[in-house]
DNA sequence: TATTGTTATACTCTATAACTATA
DNA sequence: TATAGTTATAGAGTATAACAATA
């Protein structure tokens, strides 16, 4: 039908997603967006973005790491993880050490303020998650954990 | 310590996730990577980005939706549809029909063009799902995509 | 030659404010 | 006055190329 049909073009009650809520990358998509912007508004109040959280946590868990396994770990392009690192050491919360064996690269270690910070948002981003997860179980929510960590292969 | 050890500054074997692989959120936005970066690859071959494909199957299951609507529908702000709007009718595989009762909204109708590429999409996107999660049994997928639409509250 | 960190850049996605034409 | 669609714009996030210092 090239013209269509005046009943089609009446305004709708409400909006059917009935093909695309089969899509598991639909559906995650929606309810990453809805945990996310909880998400932020709970690092905000440490002033970290989400990326900031995950390196300064990540470089916390293994001392010493290297930019390019940073950014490795984080799935980002190193050109990127520079930013992050500027403004984690800006704020004091790492620092980029000098490393004798190779001085192309920086040894990056949490300083006490960072590892300070990065236990009381982990603390905070935990919180987030049992408010933004309450309608889930316990259990429901370790399947859901093994079964994102199987998509990823990880 | 203000000073890190020289232990601390040698190279790590591999980057341990082990604080945040624990955290939904994080792992959600990794596996969502992983089925999204197939997914792209999958709508390119249709001349689609993950936006306009969600829009014309929403406007095929919705004929005579207004662009308002739609963006609701989508959960992304009417500015921002706009040009996917404009896209898919440049494409001729959507229409902005004139409204009688209201001259300000567009019904926004498939075009024979573009339900036909709705259902090859659709179909082509279901293979996409079932490669990237094929290391998951339906059974498993069912109960993945129950949690996720609970998460999102619909 | 290859790699580390870096800069510059560009492209997508997203969010906000303001405009027009209608209601 | 409020709403539908639109424009302009700015901020994130992300990806690529190229460079200096070092391996």
């Amino acid at each position: 039908m090239t013209h269509p049909t005046r009943a089609a073009l009446e305004p709708i009650a409400w909006v059917s997603h009935a093909s695309l809520e089969v899509l598991t990358g639909y559906l995650m998509k929606r309810a990453f967006n809805v945990i996310h912007a909880d998400l932020v508004i709970t690092l905000e109040t440490f002033g970290l973005r989400t990326i900031t959280f995950s390196a300064l946590v990540m470089v916390v868990d293994n001392p010493g790491i290297t930019q390019t396994q940073l950014a490795q770990g984080l799935c980002i392009e190193r050109s990127n993880l520079v930013v992050v690192v500027d403004e984690l050491e800006t704020n004091d919360l790492i620092a980029r050490n000098p490393m004798p064996s190779d001085r192309r690269a920086y040894a990056l270690t949490a300083t006490p303020a960072g590892q300070l910070l990065r236990d009381r948002v982990l603390a905070a981003v935990h919180g987030h998650e049992a408010r933004a997860l309450a309608m889930l179980t316990a259990e429901e929510r370790a399947v859901l954990n093994r079964l994102l960590r199987r998509i990823e292969g990880a």
